[in-house]
DNA sequence: GCCCAGGTGGGTA
DNA sequence: TACCCACATGGG
């Protein structure tokens, strides 16, 4: 039987190299929603600049962003892509939140992990890493984002194969780490400093990556390989 | 001009 | 289940 990944010492590692990445980068939880629906497959430079010009517009104000007609919101978050998609999208968002809380995000805090993920997941175009990280970095819950960062770093370091399930690659830190979220808030960040600084889409090899000292006390789980 | 960036949903076999 | 594709802007 092949050894157990160890993702707790993988944290480790990566904060000793990075520090705290304090993220997400964002002022309220509210804006972390915003975000998160609006960094889809986009760069987060282009995010920043939809966030300035909703800012400008409603302050991010939750009553002046639910106000907002669908075509106005498409109009401001131009600069990240898919417009038109993403303003359909926040618009179910806000008016979920609306209808849950009042677009006050701490009355969400007695309702359980699993039923809030459920019903985002039920929103149309918010998808589990959206989820996620709505629920991780807007509401402090203990679940562990995969992104596309995420799944890069676990391939090339054989943790996983490369075409595994998000619940899969999931299912792999949290099955592993104890569940504190401010660990897997770090984690998912750290993952995402090492991949854009190490592990980029274009070169395969990351040197010197700062885990390849460790790689070689990096085994499968037992039951992959057999899938 | 080409590839890439903190995805998601719909269609097809 | 496993691929494919549309959605779209801005930077390297």
């Amino acid at each position: 039987m092949a050894g157990k990944l160890d993702p707790l010492a993988a944290y480790h590692a990566l904060y000793a190299r990075f520090g705290p990445q304090r993220w997400w980068p964002a002022e309220t939880p509210l804006e972390v929603c915003l975000g998160a629906v609006l960094t889809q497959n986009t760069n987060w430079r282009n995010v920043e600049r939809a966030l300035t010009a909703l800012r400008g517009e409603t302050g991010l104000d939750f009553a002046n962003l639910l106000a907002l007609p669908e075509d106005e919101l498409a109009r401001l978050i131009h600069p990240t892509g898919y417009y038109k998609q993403k303003a359909a999208r926040l618009r179910l968002l806000l008016e979920w939140l609306d209808g849950r809380c009042g677009g006050d995000l701490a009355r969400l805090e007695p309702v359980p992990t699993g039923v809030l993920r459920r019903e985002l997941l039920d929103i149309r175009g918010i998808g589990p890493e959206t989820a996620d990280s709505i629920l991780l970095y807007a509401l402090g819950r203990p679940v562990f984002v995969v992104d596309a960062y995420t799944r890069r770093v676990a391939a090339r370091h054989g943790w996983v194969k490369p075409r595994g399930t998000y619940d899969d690659l999931a299912a792999l830190f949290t099955d592993r780490l104890p569940r504190d979220v401010s660990l897997f808030n770090e984690f998912h960040a750290l993952i995402v400093r090492l991949a854009k600084d190490f592990c980029s889409k274009r070169n395969p090899r990351c040197h010197p990556c700062p885990l390849a000292g460790m790689m070689s006390s990096y085994l499968l789980p037992d039951n992959e390989g057999s899938r």
